[in-house]
This record gives structure tokens, C-alpha cells and sequence, in this order.
DNA sequence: CCCATATAGTTGCATAGCTAACCAATTGAG
DNA sequence: CTCAATTGGTTAGCTATGCAACTATATGGG
């Protein structure tokens, strides 16, 4: 019915991913939501919020809500900087620092397990396509 | 960051998506999630809820939900079957019928824009990769 | 015929996302 | 120097989605 809409395949499978993705963190506890926040904190300790939310390209309300998510779980701690008052800092915590690995494998373990099932080249060019695609869009 | 990762992309663009989408069923005061659904419905009257889950590939909780927000604009309408009393049957209400038309032009206006912005062979040849890796997924 | 099992749909609870409106701090034009 | 405009972040309120547990109705084996 919906064969040939961008907009339904894509959001489609952008939920069955949702559930890969979400089994790939589950030793972790975390959702993938929680679990990409973590990565591009310890990816860059002391990131803004703002920042947070361009990389995830994700409003800025729900980079907030993320962080809130993340702070309570004792993940990341929020620290004031001192030359611009409205600014906060974004730094995990040492029980963060001892998920890193383990997440960057987790990653790139599920990764290459479907590049193994979808053929590497076919993996490849859908995602450059899909940057592609959505560099077109506003 | 997440430059080559399969998730990330592929949410992100479903949600820049969704805002081009939103934009285009404006007009009749429909999410993309509510015009997608009476399409289906429209296209097929009568239909059970567990199919309207399995042709927009969704829960079939959301089904339920989905209608329950289309009967309550007046819009939708169940009727339960003679031969299953589990079942019951969704129905477009006349207001219904009146938007079937703009419905799928608004939905053909926005492909063409797109097909015609990102070349029709980008276009058709990522819908069907993100078909055949759906297809690959649990 | 009756109970165990299966199926259609619903409900409860939770997550992630958005926009719009807001607060607080900074900046800059006059 | 002061006040208007901007900017970083938060809050409120909404939608869509999922899973798990539930209800109610069939159905089929003994």
C-alpha cells in the first residue's frame, strides 16, 4: 500500500533498528536513546547541551530531558562553566567511564553483524544515502 | 560521531522526514501518523484492526490507539463483525471519504517534490534498500 | 459438552521526540 | 550605563510508539 513512500520505509525501519539497537544495549540497561547520550559524552567530556543536541540532532528540550535521564541514573553530572553563567558543562561520571568500551563494542559489534548479513556494500551506501538525503531536507 | 552508524542515521532522517510529512497534511489538521492511517482505511474499508497493524507496520496497542484518536474527529467509525465477536471492523465516516482524495495528492505533491529535489533514482533506489534491510530485520 | 488454548482487541505504563513558551544570563546599541 | 535583543537551557503539554498484562470470544481435543 505504502510500497514506494520515503517516508513510511524509512520511519519503518528506523522502528524495527529501534529494537536491534535496543537488544544490543540491554547487557548495558540502557535504551539506545541513553546509550547514544553516553557515547557522545564520553566522547567529548565537558560538552554543552546545546552541542549535545546538535550531534545527537535532536531538539534541545530533549537533550535536556536525556541528561536529566542520565544524572539520575548517576551516568553524567551537569557542571556550571564559569565564564558564561547560562552555559552548563556535560561530564560522565567514573561509573560512565567504565562503560566506554564496552559500548563502543557493543556498537560496533552489532554493526558488523549486519554489515555481515546486508552485504558490507549495500550497508555502506544506504547510510551515505541517508546523510545524503537528509542534507536535502530543512 | 555517529557519521557510518546504520541507527543513528536512519532515525535521524525518519525524523526530519516526519517534519516534512507534517507539513504536507497540514492543511487537513492530520499527523502523518493519522493520515497514514485513514489512507489505509480508506483504501481498504472495513479492514480489522490486526491488519490495519501489519500494513503500517505497527504495534497493534498503537492500532488501537490510532483509531481511537480518528473516531474521536469523527472520522473513523467500528463495527463489530456477525461471524467473530473479537473482532470489529474499521470504517471511514462520510467526512472521511470527502478527504480521500486531497489525502493521497498531498502524498503524491510531496514525493514529487522530493523525487524531483533528490533525483527520482536516489529516491526509488533508497526506498527499496530500506525495504530489503527491513526485510532482513527481526 | 467442557475446559485448555489461541486469538482480537484493549489498557497500563514507560520512553523519546517535538514545539512553544518561558527564565536567566550575556551582549551590544545608543 | 541601561535596556532591548539574543542565547543557553528548562518546562509544559502533546504525539507516537512499544511491551506486557489483561478481557472476551472462539475453537478443538477428549
Amino acid at each position: 500500500m505504502f510500497d514506494h513512500c520515503l517516508y513510511f520505509n524509512t520511519t519503518a525501519l528506523a522502528r524495527q533498528l529501534e529494537r536491534v539497537w535496543s537488544e544490543a544495549f540491554k547487557p548495558f540497561d540502557l535504551t539506545p536513546s541513553q546509550a547514544f547520550t553516553l557515547r557522545a559524552v564520553l566522547a567529548k567530556p565537558g560538552m554543552l547541551h546545546s552541542e549535545l543536541a546538535g550531534t545527537l540532532r535532536i531538539a534541545r528540550a530533549t537533550a535536556t530531558r536525556a541528561v536529566d535521564g542520565l544524572v539520575a541514573r548517576g551516568l553524567l553530572e551537569r557542571r556550571s562553566t564559569k565564564q558564561d553563567g547560562r552555559e552548563s558543562e556535560i561530564h560522565p561520571t567514573p561509573a560512565a567511564l567504565t562503560l566506554k568500551d564496552g559500548l563502543n563494542d557493543a556498537s560496533s559489534k552489532v554493526t558488523a553483524r549486519l554489515k555481515d548479513e546486508l552485504g558490507d556494500g549495500t550497508f555502506a551506501g544506504f547510510v551515505e544515502q541517508a546523510k545524503s538525503i537528509g542534507s536535502h531536507l530543512p
